[in-house]
DNA sequence: CTCTAATCGATATTTTTTTATCGATTTACA
DNA sequence: TGTAAATCGATAAAAAAATATCGATTAGAG
């Protein structure tokens, strides 16, 4: 018997923290009901598939003529996206970038706690708003005394692939890069590639002919 | 009569940024031709997939035999990916987040030139490696006089929608934003959400069922 | 209490995207 | 120089995702 969240398409999945956040605005404003034309109109998508979405989600079915409700609705994404269960992460590379998140305080909502910080450089070793920053020798030892299973790749990209091997290496089967480079993970480890610059390029070539 | 990228896939550009990556790294390695199996083996892809893909993008087509010319195909990316219009950008928020953005000189090669921030709060105004930092009630003039098109908004959820309307009204029209909350625009903006937390929630869910 | 209007959810259709198949091409090597 | 192996590109099929249609349901107005 599969379970329910492997029937969920990865385009809906992706659409998920979309939701949360438009839901949470709505329950902040004290909406209490919601339909999915509504949430349509707003989020720029068509009912239906807002529909389609909120069934694969919805523990109670919507209500015709009211709608679904948002509270209820924002604990079932929450549970459908695993903010309930606990991680713990580290920044590879605390330069600006790595320091940013280091000491970021919103990634608690979602379950992941980010436990140290991790660079070459023995000028950056220390600590920032109480979280400590180790130099690169020590990220086997702290991220399998710390269970660490999630990364975050903040070095320049001649730098990255070296730090992610160590990751690999550490233990670590999530990477989230945001390296400029192509980085190379052995199977098991699951990477993912956040380009800012490509990011911003890909938005004005949206912006320049109206929808990728 | 359509223009080529008109028919480029929403998909397939989306992968671009990483073809040109990879291929960056082979050219660094000093390779000069490379098949487009070897491109699918190394980033986890059909053969068949990154063969439509780069049919769509290069100028001269690939050799049986060898494959295609790795600088060739750079070239081709890079236009395709409009890495070679020049646009002006801004950053809204200059807490941690928004200062590393403001310093990171990677965007350069994407055409993309950061060229001031704003903060609302009058200690963070000043400069910063020689980029100046400017209160918020000098968005519009600076950015007009600019003529920036592009904002990284990097302001505390709360402040989000208030932020973005200003840069809407400073005639900004692609705005990429690292706020956690839910924001809205006015048609003709473009819009992208970069949710950190939720694309580290969602990297985890996907190595714990192996391919979201 | 009844009727209406709006919403839901299921099924069907269309569109988009990915994958498979296969002949044509051509480089490298014997 | 001829042959073989590997690749390309085009066409076709399959899969995935988005969109449309429609009867069932129900809150709320009259």
């Amino acid at each position: 018997m599969e379970s329910k969240t492997a029937e969920i398409s990865k385009a809906a999945f992706l659409r998920f923290p979309a939701y949360l956040r438009y839901l949470q605005a709505e329950a902040a404003a004290g909406v209490s009901y919601v339909s999915s034309s509504e949430i349509a109109e707003d989020m720029h998508l068509s009912a239906v598939c807002v529909r389609k979405d909120l069934a694969l989600v919805a523990s109670e079915p919507g209500k015709p003529r009211l709608g679904f409700a948002v509270g209820k609705l924002i604990g079932d994404l929450e549970r459908t996206l695993g903010y309930h269960l606990k991680t713990h992460a580290c920044v590879v590379g605390a330069g600006r970038l790595g320091r940013a998140f280091l000491v970021y305080d919103g990634f608690e909502h979602y379950g992941i706690d980010v436990v140290a910080a991790f660079d070459i450089s023995p000028a950056q070793v220390g600590a920032l708003h109480g979280k400590p920053i180790y130099p690169m020798e020590r990220l086997k030892e702290i991220a399998e005394r710390e269970e660490v299973r999630l990364g975050i790749l903040t070095v320049p990209g001649e730098a990255a692939q070296k730090a992610c091997d160590a990751m690999v290496e550490a233990g670590i089967t999530s990477i989230l890069s945001f390296a400029p480079a192509y980085v190379r993970v052995p199977a098991g480890v699951t990477l993912r590639c956040e380009d800012l610059a490509a990011t911003l390029a890909s938005l004005l070539a949206e912006a320049g002919k109206g929808g990728i």
